[in-house]
RNA sequence: GGCGACGUAGCCAAGUGGUCUAAGGCGGAGGUCUGCAAAACCUCUAUUCGGCGGUUCGAAUCCGCCCGUCGCCUCCA
């Protein structure tokens, strides 16, 4: 398989170090606020290459964090007025939730921050002894002058960034682009004992230290969205190869590109957001998922409501040739579909066209089963390709129709009744009645079924 | 100022130098089926890939310049 590493900007063999296992660190969510859609097409992204690793017969352990510790927390903690545990562990909750209702499967560990404080700790003191980090007060800064790789994943040089730093020179650090690994706890803020004061973990270090700790020193992949390369990204490198002296931290690095919505990207500060709980109140799983899974994953991608209604549609008609067939002749053979599908995978992922195959597929076996083919295995193949991508092709559940189902079939009934008698007109209007209501009506030869 | 991405049909969106007179989806037009529909299936819907040059026997794909859109350099998936 060919992946796209942003390490060497360029598309290289996967080969993890180890030939079955592989190792694998997903940068998780601050947990503050709802997950939103760009969080899912991020996880959707990771959970279909997991899905497609372990198919091809790898086992992953996926490490996945939550930074459960940061400004934006504490800020939020104090408007609610309750503890910063409290208001996490809400999130974190709603995460699961989300990522369930999106068939995401679950990561190996999901280590918190604040759980790992004692290992954190540790991380830092070995940095300040080996050179690489020194305190100030309360403070512990990362120096980055002793990394002379600094900037290789974002390819930026460190003239650049001071010459065009945005960010106003803190007169502690020994260089403007040092930054924090321990955080001196100022008043009101929620704090933990250390060598150099009570305080928290600054932004970055959580990962070296859980990455290290659950997966070893040296990762297979690293991912997360295309935002975090710089800096989160380069200073995980930075401080995990200073940490343990080994070179790569991670064999590849993994960008998913950003959701947009309308003109700009969607994010906390634009306060953009479409949370993936009103998207799905509005789409199918597997709509969404299709939906984000139809533009490569490093290509920027628009979200839309008709984009996902458009999806909607398309899948009735997969969900269609998946439906049983009594069909006798012939076989359908899919194995060219699958190959060609595998092949698009094992081409970085290459979604969007395993999803024209997928299509293709659906095509055939809907073609063949109007000239009575054994479609049986071509609609397991189907089946399968669907699971790679995360897909279940189950019908969107209609609650609120269950209920009315039984007048609904007496009103179908009746009209059958009013078409036997060539009464059409009668017959029509209760199927326009019907679709005024959403229920639409299908004569088919095993009689009329509606949905 | 630095780094990077992208510009392909009405819309979304692939495209791994030659099989590209460019995948797939939505939408649209016509047809088969049907009492009529719906669904499904069939046919059609970009001789052309932002513009201009260049490399090559050959470029949507590589290189240069220009125009336009966006992202990162500050919290972010």
């Amino acid at each position: 398989m060919k992946l796209y590493n942003t390490l060497s900007r360029d598309t290289e063999d996967f080969q993890p170090q180890d030939p079955k296992n592989v190792r694998m660190y997903v940068c998780g969510v601050t947990p503050y606020s709802s997950t939103h859609v760009g969080h899912a097409l991020s996880y959707i992204v990771f959970d279909v290459l997991r899905r497609y690793l372990e198919y091809t017969g790898y086992v992953i352990n996926h490490v996945q964090n939550f930074t459960d510790i940061d400004d934006k927390i504490i800020a939020k903690s104090k408007e609610e007025g309750i503890t910063e545990n409290n208001l996490t562990t809400r999130y974190i909750n709603d995460f699961f939730i989300t990522m369930d209702a999106l068939n995401v499967k679950r990561a190996t560990t999901y280590p918190r921050a604040t759980e790992e404080i004692p290992d954190i700790i540790e991380t830092i003191s070995k940095l300040i002894d080996d050179g690489y980090a020194y305190a100030v007060g309360s403070d512990v800064y990362f120096r980055v002058n002793k990394s002379k790789d600094y900037g290789i994943l974002s390819n930026r040089s460190t003239d650049d960034m001071i010459s065009g730093s945005r960010i106003d020179i803190d007169l502690n650090k020994e260089s403007s682009m040092d930054f924090a690994l321990w955080k001196g706890s100022k008043k009101d803020e929620p704090e933990w004992l250390s060598p150099w004061g009570p305080g928290r973990p600054g932004w970055h270090i959580e990962c070296t230290t859980m990455s290290t700790k659950y997966l070893g020193n040296q990762l297979d992949i690293h991912g997360g969205g295309m935002d975090l390369v710089f800096p989160h990204h380069e200073n995980e490198i930075a401080q995990s190869e200073a940490y343990t002296s080994e070179k790569p931290f991670s064999k590849i690095w993994m960008h998913n590109g950003l959701l947009q919505f309308g003109q700009d990207k969607m994010s906390k500060s634009l306060g953009n957001l479409v949370s993936v709980e009103s998207a799905l109140q509005k789409h199918s799983a597997d709509a969404l998922r299709l939906y984000l899974l139809s533009s490569h994953y490093r290509s920027p991608l628009n979200y839309s409501d008709e984009g996902c209604d458009a999806v909607e549609r398309s899948l009735q008609r997969l969900r269609f040739a998946l439906q049983p067939s009594e069909g006798t002749e012939q076989n359908l053979d899919p194995s060219n579909f699958k190959n060609d599908f595998l092949s698009h995978m094992d081409h970085d992922l290459d979604t969007p066209q395993a999803i024209a195959i997928i299509f293709d597929l659906g095509r055939e076996i809907n073609r063949a089963k109007e000239s009575n083919m054994n479609v049986q295995v071509a609609q397991s193949t189907l089946t399968e390709m669907g699971a790679i991508l995360g897909l279940t092709f189950d019908t969107p559940e209609q609650s609120s129709l269950t209920q009315a189902a039984p007048f609904v079939d007496l009103l179908v009934e009746i009209r059958q009744d009013l078409r036997e008698s060539n009464q059409y007109e009668l017959a029509d209007k209760i199927r326009n009645v019907l679709a005024s209501h959403s229920i639409s009506i299908e004569d088919t030869s095993e009689g009329t079924k509606w949905h």
